[in-house]
DNA sequence: GTAAAGGGTGGAGTACGCTCCAAGGTCAAG
DNA sequence: CTTGACCTTGGAGCGTACTCCACCCTTTAC
């Protein structure tokens, strides 16, 4: 697929997937005429990035994964690990945030949330 | 206070606090000599600004909610909002993660995380 | 008086993740 | 063979949040 296709079925620019491929997230042939040529699952992979990128992944983060996916002997097996420790990191920041939140709750109505409740601040 | 000790205080550098200053984050007043001279209230402001930050805040927001807090005829009242509002947003984010959590996890053994499960993938 | 510690300024630089632009080449349809 | 859609490149620009720098002034301690 030329370039507009995946732009267009990721929901996102042709320049963006330009800058991707800059940055190494992303990889197609390039025929004689000089235009890119994808393949099909380049989409699936889009859309996987965005999906990491909710999750707090940087593209750095995101192409090392690629990139060892790819290398694994077992991929299914890398990719489960992978996935595994992306659960953990999201268990961490769902555990921040709940800390947060009881730092928020425990400051509404003290009417001085500016100066600190115990440690906080120092979150 | 001059510079140097809401920056220690607050484990900032004092170009991260004039940085602060220079986008409104921050004011102090200017003695004849040109130092800066803070309240002493900079140090829990500065602590303040921190967590709101780690709450995903930018410092454009935060200015916004000091301003609020400072303009609040009620300010204890004032700021139980803004923490209300801030807890909202805070559940929604973990709302947003397990999600993915749940996503992720859906996809741990399917050996295929690069096909979409659903709608994965336009999280 | 002098030296060190601390403060001031403007401006450049960094990292991330795009986004837009101008100038030009390629391809498919009529 | 021309038109228009789609593609190419390099490079500039943006917003966020700093960080570092050189160069100079003020304060403090001895």
């Amino acid at each position: 697929m030329r370039i507009g296709e995946p732009a267009a079925q990721a929901g996102m620019t042709r320049d963006t997937i330009r800058f991707y491929e800059k940055v190494g997230l992303v990889a197609g042939r390039r025929p004689a005429n000089g235009y890119r040529d994808f393949p099909p699952e380049t989409v699936a992979w889009l859309h996987y990035v965005r999906t990491a990128q909710t999750l707090g992944f940087s593209l750095a983060e995101i192409a090392r994964h690629g990139e060892k996916l790819n290398d694994a002997p077992d991929a299914a097996e890398a990719l489960s690990a992978l996935l595994e420790e992306k659960i953990r990191v999201v268990d961490a920041r769902m555990a921040e945030l709940t800390t947060l939140r009881a730092e928020l709750t425990a400051r509404v109505g003290t009417g001085c949330p500016l100066r600190a409740t115990g440690q906080a601040g120092r979150a």
